[in-house]
DNA sequence: GGTCTGACCGGCG
DNA sequence: ACGCCGGCCAGAC
């Protein structure tokens, strides 16, 4: 069985993906969070790396996802250094220098919204 | 095949 | 109060 299938090989990333496609309009989350729900709070970091490959699939919000800051930390890697900002606004969450305004209000917890 | 970095977080000095 | 460091997983060279 060492050598049986590896099925279970993308949990992590595929965990990420449909945790934020799942985030609600005009609401935000952060890495800590969903790594948090994953069981993995130390591993944030994937989260943001998982991010980079959802880059290719344009279904996935990542403009929802900030740092525990509620800070715009991967706007840098959009299409614009604004689109984040951008879209955020759009969706009517209110941002400034690049940090979301009430970030603990938008915030969304897919433990609590689950 | 081994090493390093990466859109982070939390603890410690 | 601020700064530094370690930790986790996975992909790229």
């Amino acid at each position: 069985m060492t050598k049986g299938k590896q099925e279970n090989k993308y949990t992590f990333f595929d965990d990420v993906f449909e945790v934020v496609k799942l985030i609600p309009k005009g609401r935000v989350t952060s890495y800590g969070t969903i790594a948090k729900y994953l069981g993995t709070k130390m591993s944030a970091r994937m989260v943001g790396w998982a991010m980079n490959a959802a880059h290719a699939d344009k279904k996935i919000p990542a403009h929802r996802v900030v740092n525990r800051n509620g800070m715009l930390s991967g706007k840098h890697h959009f299409e614009t250094p604004t689109a984040m900002q951008e879209r955020l606004e759009k969706e009517g969450v209110e941002v400034s220098k690049d940090h979301v305004q009430d970030f603990k209000k938008l915030l969304w917890d897919p433990a609590i919204d689950l």
